[in-house]
DNA sequence: CTGCATCCTGACCGATACTG
DNA sequence: CAGTATCGGTCAGGATGCAG
């Protein structure tokens, strides 16, 4: 593998990223789950329906902008809802969709597992970071 | 909210961040597993032990760069084990550890939910789009 | 209250080159 | 083959201001 193979090697990782897509669709959709948001969303939303304003102060950290646009992208994929209720200060709530439901026991897994471990984990950082 | 309460916002929400750290040392983990390729890894490690260069293929758009990166910190983690055989070319194999092995499942659940239920999550993408 | 547009910084990540 | 270091472009995402 010497300096010309540089494009090759690209163009070849691209096509075989390309198949790899082509045969396994997931990838994209993993990425979208795995967005550093989305976990958290899903947790809180897995408590209940939850307003703009109510995940922002549950969450701690995100902001609106982000908020919003990660609502959305869940929204587009069917996974959650929102309803808007066109009173005097608006109020839209979101929701978990029954897809997202079915999803939602999978990812408080990762979580309850974190919580679970955290622990261990931080004693591996420890011992990896003592040597 | 004029202009001092700026940094002030920023303050409070770091200060917040870090409430809900010090109650939920869950979030930082979280993060780590959601990054753009552990999920990626942990399947691949699923399926048996991996060189680096094996991993690179099996992955397909990965930089052998993120590969080494990526692989470092869930060594951190303790989570991958890295074993290095001080042969002529140096060979290095990587495997899930007892602890990544019991993470495992979860995350494999998140990519078999991913494989099952893409179709509808196009299909309300679609229909998203559309209107 | 909710959300959109804009600006801007810093982190991520890929490409490249070099060591062992 | 495995890993490190550096440079540079891209983009996520925070801050701010405004609209409905």
């Amino acid at each position: 593998m010497t300096t010309t193979s540089a494009s090759q090697r690209r163009d070849q990782a691209k096509q075989a990223y390309d198949a790899f897509i082509a045969a396994c669709p997931t990838r994209q959709l993993m990425e979208s789950l795995n967005d550093k948001w989305v976990g958290l969303i899903f947790c809180a939303l897995g408590e209940g329906d939850m307003r703009h304003s109510e995940l922002g102060r549950r969450i701690a950290g995100v902001s609106s902008k982000m908020l919003t646009q990660t609502l959305r992208t869940l929204e587009r994929d069917g996974l959650v809802t929102r309803t808007v209720t066109p009173t005097v200060p608006v109020r839209v709530d979101y929701a978990l969709s029954p897809l997202g439901r079915d999803l939602l026991p999978r990812m408080v897994a990762i979580k309850d597992w974190a919580e679970t471990h955290i622990e261990q984990v931080d004693a591996a950082r420890r011992a990896y970071d003592r040597r």
